[in-house]
DNA sequence: GATGAATGAGAATTCATTCAT
DNA sequence: GATGAATGAATTCTCATTCAT
């Protein structure tokens, strides 16, 4: 009941995070607006949309509808901040998680690589999956793959294997396939997303792919 | 208003009526249901799940609203069976495709068959994830993968490259990453998917893994 | 599923009985009314109100529900005839009872006439229910319940006990007072309509009436 | 239109919430879940249950439709609490009724129980008929019907000239009889429940069975 | 006469949102 | 700020009835 949303775990959110000195009214109401949040991602994930009503979101956050409407205009804001939120976590947790592994042997950094992302997807598969269904969430999911996929370019970049290639086409490629895969099979097999044979497979998929487009095709 | 949709072209296909409130009797009927289940389709597709209500069905199909609940017995079946229908077509649409260009040059083969992948997955991008959404689409969606990756199972194992690899394991995944990077592409950026750049780098990222897969990895 | 309804086995419906020389046609058509009012009787006594929908009716009585049209202008009608036809058979049932066994000893004779009323009772306690729920239904009850007050007032004005009484208001207050404990009983406990102790209970409040009554009160 | 029911003025009751959606936490929603039952009470008794739709019945108790599914989740819910509050005023007007009276001589202690009994059977007689033949109500009503012959039959054993009988079949008998009778006339012909000679002959049903059932049969 | 596909008014119910307290 | 009672438009679904074949 009480738990955490598990996507919050990998990371505080660093939207003004800094300097924040409030008072307590305001801290209050800051925890509030988190309830909020967390009350909806739970409902959506473990119950699915059609759970997730205004009412049975400000019960399961513990407050009346009444202040869920004093800090979101309508539901649709609502899902909005927290695909917003969702996003910036994950994006976030990514990039650390890929900045902190990405000058060992190719061979090696591709599977920590793919083992990361696998722990980040299956965080939160069903959530996931319905903000990124939003309207209004392409521009979200637009800005959160370039983010991945800069990065991804930028390790790329780096590596002397990649000087005559086109590293941000090739990000492009890998992150969409390997996002591709995990969905489907997070969605469909959740546990394998864990199992060394998936990583090692997807592992000589990217790997394969990387081979070709370093040599320039 | 009344142009078909594109998923119908691929041919009609054995109807189970598992779902069906009363099988048809009548010719009259029979094109009745196909009206609703088309007009349930190109809703989903122009106007999205929000506006696929019953009502606004039965209006597009040119029928009254008990006319609908004549055939299904509730939305929940009318989308389901739309369900059936669509992954019957692709799936049928897609193996015809991959059959009929199978054996030339892998260089050749793969584009070939990432071309028509494209043109199948440009058809419909909304439905198609609307419905691969729905509460038990799982089973239809494993079913549907599950043929689509035994067809390049197959294909892949009359191959004398593949030989020595694990030809079921080696579909799973390229279906998937195709698929993945197939449904990101086609929700954010449609016309990319029919664009020789977009074909070429894709077919790398398949041609690379095969390549290693055909070696054992 | 095909058995007559058990209210229909006390005696065939007396109207125009005679002289009726009917040609197939009409005999086809004769039957297809009686199967309706048969269906409609049964899902309302097996199934209740809320199932004996027209086209239930007509379904079960293997009739389309546009035939059922064809022979009743609308619902209710078809109601009213069954109550028609129930309280006709149900009239004829009791009379034709208690005219054979009402010139015995007292003690005799209203055991007698219960248990045959319990068993006429005990028949079809739903539909019975229902149909005297329905609007109009007033004027056949009324018709009904007269009917078996005349012949019961009818019987106490031939016995010279009750030479000075008012057989008319004896007979009203008899047959409403079993009437109701058969009503009551044959709903919360349709068994014990049948058993010799309830039988004999019975019997006791209705001669201690007609004694009180046959001397004047 | 404002009218209260008649069966209101009998006092209230305790309230239980089973069939309640939510429970009223101010004064506000008390009366206004009381206005929502007596609309439903005043439309059944005045108007049929096919009129007791629950737009009606919201729109008689001046409240939206919302409003009435904030304290029932549907409508056989409101009839539910409706059956139940019915049933424990009218069974404790009764029981307080024939305590009151017990202890008279029986000529005189019979008579008055009757007319207040025809007082209380006047006073909602399609509502009465409606909700005992409502799904789940059996319960209820045996419930009541125990209730009342648990009475009668404790007045009567405290009555020296019953020690020998059996105080609980007599009741039994006395009480559905009086209750059929009741019935029976108050539909029919509602005026007659009032009238002295119908009161005086219904007496003299239950005395005489009563000295029969005295004396051992 | 019979059929059954089609109709559509109307009923039950939901849920995002407002607003008096 | 917070509450929760109240709102009512919108949605799903039913079922008596019609009518072309």
């Amino acid at each position: 009941m009480d738990q955490q949303l598990a996507f919050a775990q990998f990371g505080s959110m660093p939207t003004n995070t800094q300097n924040r000195r409030r008072r307590p009214q305001q801290d209050r109401s800051r925890s509030t607006v988190e309830a909020i949040v967390d009350a909806a991602a739970q409902i959506l994930e473990a119950q699915g949309p059609q759970h997730a009503t205004t009412n049975h979101i400000a019960e399961r956050a513990g407050v009346s509808i009444g202040t869920l409407y004093q800090y979101f205009p309508n539901k649709q804001a609502l899902f909005t901040e927290l695909a917003r939120r969702f996003i910036e976590e994950l994006g976030t947790a990514t990039e650390e998680s890929l900045e902190s592994i990405s000058m060992g042997p190719m061979q090696e950094v591709v599977p920590q690589f793919l083992h990361t992302l696998g722990r980040l997807h299956g965080t939160s598969p069903r959530l996931r999956s319905f903000l990124f269904q939003q309207p209004g969430s392409q521009v979200l999911m637009r800005d959160f793959n370039e983010r991945i996929e800069a990065v991804v370019a930028r390790v790329l970049a780096r590596r002397p294997e990649f000087r005559d290639g086109n590293p941000t086409l090739t990000a492009q490629v890998v992150v969409r396939a390997v996002d591709g895969v995990m969905r489907d099979t997070t969605l469909r097999e959740p546990e394998r997303v864990h199992e060394r044979a998936f990583i090692d497979e997807l592992s000589r998929l990217v790997l394969g792919y990387l081979m070709l487009s370093a040599t320039g095709g």
